[in-house]
This record gives C-alpha cells, structure tokens and sequence, in this order.
DNA sequence: GTGATTGCAAACCTTTTGCACGCCA
DNA sequence: TGGCGTGCAAAAGGTTTGCAATCAC
C-alpha cells in the first residue's frame, strides 16, 4: 500500500535505478514523477501528455522506452489487456482487474482470498514467477444494460 | 473438454447464430471452422490467413469483424495480452494463463481449485460476468535464464 | 424486399527501428 | 572518456471506419 511519502518513494526509485545499473536521468525521474501521480492505468501516450507538462522537451519515444525499461526493472507492470494500446501499472501490489469488454474499462479490485492462491507446483518449478492477478471479464454496471442492443 | 465431433461443434454454432440472430453466411462458417483447427491462441491475421486457403476471396475485415461478432456473442473469448495484437481464445473452457514477458509465449494451464474461484459478491450482483482467469506473469522455463541478461 | 453482412480502401493509432548527438557516471 | 540514454523521423503493424454492393432470411 502507498504509505510512503512522495520522496521516499523517489529515493526508493533511484535506489533501484542504481541497483539494476540504470543511470539517473531528468527524464527518467519525470516519468516516475509522472507514474506516482497517477494511479490509473496509463497507456504511454497518457504518460507522455502529463510528463509533457513538467518536461516540454521530452520526447514520446524517450517516455516508451521508460516505462519498458522501468518494466523490465520491475518498477512498473504491463496490464494484461484484451487488445488495444498497452497499458501501464504503476502499482505493483497484489490486486486484481475487470474488464468491461464495451467500454473497455479496467477496475481495479483487491480480494485477500485471490492474493493467497498458490502457484501451481510444477510451474513455480520450471518458470520464474513474478505477478500472479486474477481477471475477471464481462460487462461493467454502465455496459450490462447495452449489451443485447447492438 | 473437446469431446463433442467437428460436426456437432458446427451444428452448436448455427444453433448459437439463430439464437442471437446473427445470419449464417459462408464466411462466418469459414472462419468457425478455422478456429475449431487452431486450438492455439490466434490473432485476427492468424485466423485470415487460415481461412484464406479454403475461402481465397474473403477479405481481412470481414474474418476480424466476424471474430469480433463471435466474441460478443460469448463463442470465443478475447485473451488479456500485454500490448500487442489482440489474441482470440476458441476454447472457452475454463482455463488459465501464463504470460511470458519475454518471448511472449501464452501457456495455457488448467487448475481445479482456481476454477472453483467464487467471484466477489458485489461484483456478480452489478456486473455480468463472462470469464475469470488466473493471469501468470514471469518468465518461461526457456526464458529464465537469460533475464538478467540485459 | 429488407436489413444485415461483406469487400475494399483509406485513415488512424500505437509501437518499433536506426542513427547521430548529448549526458551521466 | 565511454557507453548508456535521448530525440527525431520514418516505417511497420494492427485496428477502425465509411460506403456501396451483395446476400441470407
């Protein structure tokens, strides 16, 4: 849970960069800037126009390539999404998404009995685990009135 | 499970097209039957281009929007990915998934106990729920040793 | 006959790639 | 200084849209 201040967070942040041998860059810390002010789920394009904000100069290239970076860093995850442009998780605690497949909205939900599901055996064996999300897919209360209109 | 003959699958289908109303047309048979073939988890040009062999002049179009047609109407399923095209699921079995984050292969595995997941109460009663799905994310057993590999 | 469905083509959007320059360590 | 990171621009890939012609019912 997100109990940690602003700057702790940051420091956490350049801590990992250093750990994984990422250097330090003004970029890089608008983007994560960007990603603790936003608890959404980003695409990059939406993390682009709010970096742009503090950091008119940065390019969108430079913000894709962050957040893929940050991913491969374990900083951030990709959202599993039923197509559509790739969406960001600034939030890596365990909690788990709906999907409403008319508007394409994603909710967040947590659920202590989905965060304690076991991995299957074999599979902690020969993978190497790093997130585990239950989703759940269908129509949202906006959608499920619409959804033999079509 | 797949117990039930092709014949009978494409008999289930037209039933399933009067049902909802959807007119039964030859591509839309075309594209049923590739996907009974294909049990691996498609995209919209995977299936096109099987189609294609026994039905020369059908357009790409007309194969996505018929997969989109049939994932409306509950025949498939759309598989939550990480960005990138959108992947169809022809079995709508319950099963669940696990994602490679690096060659991006999508392994399907069945899990008993994640099957006889209750779905959260509030949710069932606002939302009309389709599908739920354990995601793994990780990398696979072909994958692993090369993460820190960067 | 009528409305749903198809084929075609263009437009749109997102992601990827290559390369030269610049900056962090 | 060396190599990682950035910005720019072009290309590639996938999806969506509009419309006229066609087909299933």
């Amino acid at each position: 849970m997100h109990i940690s201040s602003r700057q702790d967070r940051l420091h956490a942040f350049m801590e990992a960069c250093r750990r994984q041998n990422l250097k330090i860059t003004p970029q890089r810390i608008a983007v994560y800037k960007a990603l603790m002010d936003n608890t959404r789920h980003p695409s990059a394009d939406d993390v682009f126009q709010r970096v742009r904000k503090d950091f008119p100069r940065i390019s969108f290239d430079t913000v894709n390539r962050t957040l893929l970076t940050f991913t491969e860093a374990g900083l951030i995850h990709i959202l599993e999404t039923p197509g559509g442009p790739r969406r960001f998780d600034p939030d890596t605690s365990s909690h788990h998404h709906f999907h409403c497949i008319r508007c394409g909205r994603i909710i967040d939900f947590c659920h202590d009995l989905y965060d304690k599901l076991e991995l299957p055996e074999e599979m902690e064996k020969e993978f190497r685990i790093l997130k585990k999300t239950v989703v759940i897919t269908g129509y949202c209360d906006r959608c499920r009135g619409s959804e033999s209109a079509s």
